[in-house]
DNA sequence: CTTGACCCTAAAGTGTGCTTGAGGGTTGAT
DNA sequence: ATCAACCCTCAAGCACACTTTAGGGTCAAG
């Protein structure tokens, strides 16, 4: 599919897919271009974005999201470096995901607090 | 307490604290000045603090903060907005929980699968 | 009364994640 | 052949969250 077709399926606009592009989130293969010089993605490209999506909302750069992603394809699962940084990156999340319960937390309260916001 | 100090206690910079000032993030009455003209804040600032960085993993910028802090400071907990706000916060953290969850899920798996990553 | 560790303001600079603009080729329909 | 609707490559610009720089005051100790 072309870019302008992959920008309405994935949700980007089309200068966001080039500029991914640039940054080396995409593996090898999945852009290829066209005789015209257009570029040509596979399907899989969809499910690379959902993630990097995802991987955004969850507080990781594209950066981060890019080395991960790259070294994780280089290297394999196996690397002692690959366990170590996904063992990290786990902890974060785990972080994370306490910080945001605990706002979560405090907006549920303020959410039920109705009339004198004096409930000990 | 002066800024060093609450820089020290915070784990923020000075200049990040006068940059959060500067935005209004913090209430009437925290942050006092002394005949020096050095800023004397409160001991009350320090949960503001953990409440803004929170806020902030939770993915929420420093103006989302700032006007949902400031409203309900003005409007208090039964202003409809705010409740509409609050509500529609909520939803995005629940979002956000959701995919980061699903960022986990993958990271935890890519770390449980070792030796051939073939494992339908 | 100077030295060092503080504090102040205003303004410019930085990294991230894009968007916008300029200038131009390609394709398909009329 | 020309028009709209695509596509391309730079390059510059923008919002956000700070940091850094520049140029000064303040204060306790020696």
């Amino acid at each position: 599919m072309k870019i302008g077709e992959l920008a309405e399926r994935s949700g980007l606009t089309v200068p966001a897919l080039r500029f991914y592009e640039r940054k080396g989130l995409f593996g090898v293969g999945t852009v290829k271009r066209l005789g015209n010089n257009y570029r040509e993605y596979d399907e899989s490209v969809l499910e690379t974005l959902d993630l990097i999506k995802k991987a955004q909302t969850a507080g990781f750069s594209l950066n981060e999201i890019d080395s991960l992603l790259g070294r994780y394809k280089v290297e394999g699962p196996n690397s002692p470096e690959i366990r170590a940084a996904l063992t990290e990156k786990l902890k974060e999340l785990d972080d994370r995901i306490t910080d945001i319960m605990a706002v979560r937390n405090i907006v549920v309260e303020k959410l039920h607090k109705r009339k004198k916001p004096a409930g000990k």
